[in-house]
DNA sequence: CACTATTTGTCCGTATGTATG
DNA sequence: TCATACATACGGACAAATAGT
């Protein structure tokens, strides 16, 4: 009998060890188990397959099996006993799904208080080419790009922030970008935004977003795209944003004017 | 003289190697160099940097260098000449990212004007229980359910819409959802909203959105969710928009009060 | 033409990690 | 647990093509 395998993975899944990326074996299996622990589609207390099964399902031998749960063992994931078998022992927190709409906009409005921003990467570097063009730069002109990820009071990040910044005189430093608005940095340097543009759309989770935001990669994210222009017209700054929509919703009052439905 | 590697990767990027993945070291600066070719940081024709500048930025040996510029160039990414280095072959392509999305402006500028609407479904019904507690609504108390799909000039739908209101006299009637705005319509029947909240987020599209909007079960949509008050602050008007983000991008200006970034 | 510096190509030996039966 | 095969990574050494002096 398969056991819960065939209920966790689908084929496809089951048969996609040994990508392109030579990755070891084990670590690809590990990370696949892993991420069900974490979602909790293996519940707390739930037994594993056996080595045997992962490994037939998987077909790969039984010591890789075996490794890539001694992985999980090591993380303390789940327990393993001799003659037991392998049980989970991670707790999945049911999460307070969706929550009533207004704690979400509570916490919205009170987002610079009781956040935190963990920078991820900051540095100067050539922009990719459709970037480049934007900002008007020339070949190996550089620009700042600030890799940052903001989380709620309870350690949950759910927002991912990629900009790009030209024309700054002394950058950013690690202590501003965690603890003030980037825009009272920017004005420092010398410049004052204006005017911004900003779109929103949906699109699927890439590897690293979804990493950060404790997503699954293809699932549907917010994106937010803000160009940030100085009086001259200038566009100085261009911001990628990608929300976890389970926990971050984009919200907003609007004046008549706009309307259109 | 370090040559282009400074301007293209961060202190953090340089050191990020040697991780406890067990992804292969020459794997891992595959990737890093192919996605900087990919993007167009590094530009046609460049001239890498060598394999002994590669290997002593990223402080692994030449030979775990030259493994991965053998990568790009078995994907003819790159082109190798013993004595003349490695330039970059492929070709990156401006992207038409940019003029879609400033035609994507244009349509919405002008979207009262160049789009049309079809009525779906019309009609008095009983909302599902959360609407009708936000509505103030009791037992079987009913509401008008209005269902539309928008579409561009050239036919192609972009947006699914859902409307419960309360409170109107004489009712939408088919012809005027078509032809005019759905405020001016409940402005004749006597209330005129004055304040809107709305907030959007990202969902997979569920079938009857994706049947309407030429998308696949799943597909991220981008999802509006609006509450129209009037001025004795009486919510009088839910509404469900769903995006298909291949061919709308909400779009506004923002005041700088606003900002949080 | 040789001489040199640069850069890639090839090979060696060794150590460690991965994967199988 | 063991033996085996293969891939990865290192340092080093040398050969071959290229470009400039």
């Amino acid at each position: 009998m398969d056991f819960i395998i065939d209920k966790l993975f689908t084929q496809h899944e089951l048969s996609s060890l040994r990508g392109e990326a030579p990755t070891p074996l084990y670590y690809q299996m590990y990370t696949l188990l892993k991420n069900r622990i974490l979602d909790g589609s293996i519940a707390h207390g739930t037994q594993m397959p056996t080595e045997q099964q992962l490994a037939e399902a998987f077909n790969v031998s039984r010591i890789t099996a075996k490794r890539a749960m001694d992985e999980l063992a090591a993380e303390e994931l789940v327990e393993r006993r001799r003659g037991k078998g392998t049980h989970v022992t991670h707790h999945y927190d049911p999460e307070p799904v969706h929550a009533p709409l207004t704690g979400m906009l509570e916490k919205l409005a009170s987002m610079g208080r009781d956040t935190k921003v963990r920078v991820l990467d900051i540095g100067m570097l050539v922009p990719p080419g459709d970037i480049r063009v934007e900002l008007g730069l020339d070949g190996d002109d550089k620009a700042h790009r600030v890799i940052r990820v903001r989380s709620a009071e309870d350690g949950e990040p759910f927002a991912h922030y990629i900009s790009w910044t030209v024309g700054l005189e002394r950058g950013f430093s690690m202590k501003d970008l965690e603890t003030r608005v980037r825009y009272d940095v920017m004005k420092e340097n010398g410049f004052e935004v204006t005017r911004i543009d900003q779109s929103m759309t949906a699109v699927p989770a890439q590897e690293f977003v979804a990493n950060e935001l404790d997503m699954k990669v293809g699932e549907p994210v917010l994106k937010l795209t803000r160009r940030s222009y100085t009086e001259a017209g200038r566009l100085v700054d261009i911001l990628y944003c990608h929300y976890n929509p389970k926990r971050f919703h984009y919200r907003m009052s609007i004046s008549m004017d706009d309307y259109r439905g």
